[in-house]
DNA sequence: CTCTCGCTTGAGCATTTGTTCAATGGCGGG
DNA sequence: CCCGCCATTGAACAAATGCTCAAGCGAGAG
């Protein structure tokens, strides 16, 4: 009964194999079952498991014109750098399909380069849904470093902290911050941010040429309050303040200025790596972060955009 | 009814749309109609031509273990930089089914450096049913030179000159060659070969870092019969000379040397990259194939090789 | 204005795919 | 050695997909 690693391998070559026979030489599901001399739901299983263990993966090679006009909007609305925008499923309610797929490409396409890169990741649950959707791959040369702590208020790891499961499918070599998101005491972090571990990865960051990040909105089921960063007073102080999104943590207003305030200080998270030296490539889609987005590709936190359709149109709808 | 331009590529944008909420979000055809307000079946013809117009890739991210293992054998059996080996469709009696795909992702690959390349290309249907797997790239930086002519015997423009599809899907600037394939004396070949386009495109091939090639045989169907570039008798004749085998034009023995006759002498063909300075990578399957295959590999006229399980399985055991 | 041609449409049907469920059988524990 | 657990199997059914064909529709010719 213990399932051993070697059955799980095989049994992923052959599903590996039938879902190429299916996929690639077109075969139907019975033909594949005679082929290989099992059964047709042995066959449909495998088929089956190929794609839900994500060895099979669709790429849709059509710029849909609709979506690179909206691209193409953005970028001179916002004087970004790179824009991409996905197609919109109209009764979906989900905040990362598609841009989840469209980052991986987007960062799979930079890990492809040949000359060495630091790659600087921010948190959430958009970039966690993007990072399972990268293929494996080695890319020894580069770098991939935090942005943020991977320690939650509770002393857990942070669930979200995407950096583990990144170098690990992508074999890179990483920089974690062995450090809480969020301290109480702007001494804690400074005395936290003298370690010599958190010095060099905070080094690295700033050295970043490449930057992933989402963004959390404030007001509604803001991350920060949802993952226990902040309490339901802090927030109202927040708002208060005129807090309408967060990167990293770093909360800022509408206008895409960092907020001077308690809470900014107590933030350990590197600084957002700077627009001039990095791309900076904001993921996030949705109603509720549609102002947090605005403000970010406003203020110039970001020069880089990976959205949805109808996230797309509201933002160009001033 | 004049279907104009602007028809076809809505159209297209629309298969892409549903091709994306199918394959991607996950849709089945029926939301998809309901949600784009078509018809079921309206919703079924569109991915389905999302499918058929080349839009949507599938892609296996799973080196099979055996056809990885084979890779490797070959790779120490015949001294390669480069092999693949694709998984074989047991029932398909196809020569490219698998390859054509395999070697498009590897041109692909290729075709993404940053640093410019001189990729050189063959001919043949192998080839041809590769270029067609390519997605639509701007690769203005590499430089794609033809290594055969484009002139069949009968005067028309080969079908089998891949440059032409190649260039235009991945727009990258490109090279032919002016010139019928196979000349009628010696002297012809020298006289053509002086003009100096062609002069300009021969140095060129000689520059090439990637050569891809297809693999024809003598015996049975040989291309170079079946297309009209050689009369029975011909062949026969090179069948006496020991000729197993064709790339490009020229015709190579069982050791894979190139055979000194009257026929290789009106081969207008550039010479086949050297294996010293170019990745030659033959792109060939099939049991016909095979003792072509075996000595081009063998005799060192190429370097690399995409095949087929079965090829491959043939092909190791001496 | 009407007819014709050719393309598009959707209903209906055949095929293929996905799921459920009871039966099977291997394997460790008693 | 036997028992019971649990993963696996295939039959049967339900759902989804693909195909065929007759009808409809619109553009242009007469």
């Amino acid at each position: 009964m213990a399932r051993t690693r070697d059955d799980d391998t095989t049994r992923l070559d052959e599903a590996a194999r039938a879902g190429w026979l299916y996929y690639v030489a077109g075969n139907t599901q019975e033909e594949i079952a005679s082929k290989l001399g099992i059964s047709r739901q042995a066959a449909q299983r495998l088929v089956s498991l190929s794609v839900t263990s994500g060895l099979v993966r669709v790429r849709l090679d059509h710029p849909i014109a609709a979506c690179l006009e909206l691209a193409e909007r953005l970028k001179t609305r916002f004087d970004l750098r790179y824009a991409e925008v996905v197609p919109s499923d109209p009764t979906s309610a989900s905040t990362t399909l598609g841009i989840a797929e469209a980052c991986a490409t987007e960062m799979e396409r930079r890990l492809k380069q040949e000359n060495p890169l630091v790659i600087a990741m921010g948190t959430g649950r958009t970039l966690k849904a993007a990072v399972e959707n990268l293929p494996p791959m080695t890319c020894e040369h580069h770098r991939i470093v935090s942005l943020t702590g991977n320690i939650a208020p509770d002393g857990s790891a942070s669930v979200y902290n995407v950096i583990f499961s990144m170098a690990d499918q992508v074999k890179a070599p990483h920089y974690p911050m062995p450090l809480p998101v969020i301290v109480s005491t702007p001494e804690e972090r400074r005395l936290l941010h003298r370690q010599t571990v958190v010095q060099s990865t905070l080094h690295l960051a700033a050295e970043a040429e490449v930057t992933f990040v989402g963004v959390g909105e404030i007001a509604a089921n803001a991350p920060l309050l949802v993952d226990g960063f902040i309490t339901p007073k802090e927030r109202e102080e927040l708002l208060a303040m005129g807090a309408v999104g967060e990167i990293v943590g770093w909360v800022f207003d509408a206008r895409g200025r960092l907020i001077e305030c308690a809470f900014n200080e107590r933030v350990a998270s590197a600084p957002i790596p700077s627009t001039e030296t990095s791309e900076v490539i904001a993921v996030a889609m949705g109603p509720a972060k549609r102002s947090a987005i605005r403000a970010a590709a406003e203020g110039g936190l970001v020069n880089g955009l990976i959205t949805d359709e109808a996230t797309a149109e509201r933002l160009l709808r001033n």
